[in-house]
DNA sequence: CTATGGATGCGCT
DNA sequence: GCGCATCCATAGA
């Protein structure tokens, strides 16, 4: 008989207010680190948001750098709407649209610690650790069951649930992963501490 | 622990 | 066709 793994998290920690779509009427330079102890969850299952990263329209590195298209156009949309894609042919990775309708900026969300829905986190991932069931972006989406399907969601109402954090958490700062333009901005958001975090800072 | 490469869908040139 | 906002298994230090 298997062992049963460990527990991390020492206590399951308490939700926060549900966060409002005007939230994400803001720069995406605010919201990005606002974002940072935030609760995300989708039909009940996920945790605290560790780690995110921050797509300006202006940056070459974004999505919408080169205007609209199929793939993205919710990014052109009005805030606080959900944007998924597909990386590397595999795996799906969900932003939260920011700022005014046409600016078209995103926050990439990127690990989560997961607090609620392990059972069901753990079965989609088939994977009993609980460090590398949400510790990146395509790992959080296989867990959450998020797809295609769950793109141009509001982000206020079910499936998906966001709640504010309940402390100021401290929060570092480092270049983004896996991007080939405007390696150097420092635009990648994380918990200090966090060992849910997809790689160290 | 770090480094490497394969799997894979699809948006865009 | 090319190139990814990735993950995982494997090899080596």
């Amino acid at each position: 008989m298997a062992q049963k793994p460990r527990s991390i998290s020492a206590t399951a920690p308490r939700l926060g207010k549900a966060l409002k779509r005007s939230f994400f009427d803001r720069s995406v330079h605010e919201v990005a680190p606002d974002l940072i102890g935030a609760t995300f969850l989708v039909g009940g299952a996920g945790g605290i948001i560790t780690e995110v990263e921050a797509y300006h329209h202006t940056d070459p590195a974004a999505h919408s750098y080169r205007g609209p298209t199929p793939r993205n156009q919710v990014m052109f949309g009005p805030p606080g709407f959900s944007y998924v894609y597909r990386s590397y042919g595999i795996h799906w990775c969900v932003n939260f649209v920011c700022e005014e309708a046409g600016s078209a900026s995103a926050v990439l969300i990127r690990a989560i610690e997961p607090t609620h829905g392990l059972a069901a986190m753990r079965r989609r991932r088939g994977l009993e650790d609980e460090r590398a069931l949400s510790s990146g972006p395509g790992k959080l989406c296989e867990a959450l069951g998020i797809t295609i399907a769950h793109s141009e969601l509001p982000l206020d109402r079910a499936p998906i649930a966001l709640h504010a954090r309940t402390e100021a958490p401290e929060i570092i700062t480092g270049v983004r992963i896996g991007i080939t333009k405007a390696v150097d901005l420092p635009w990648r958001y994380g918990l200090k501490g966090s060992k849910f975090l997809s790689k160290r800072f």
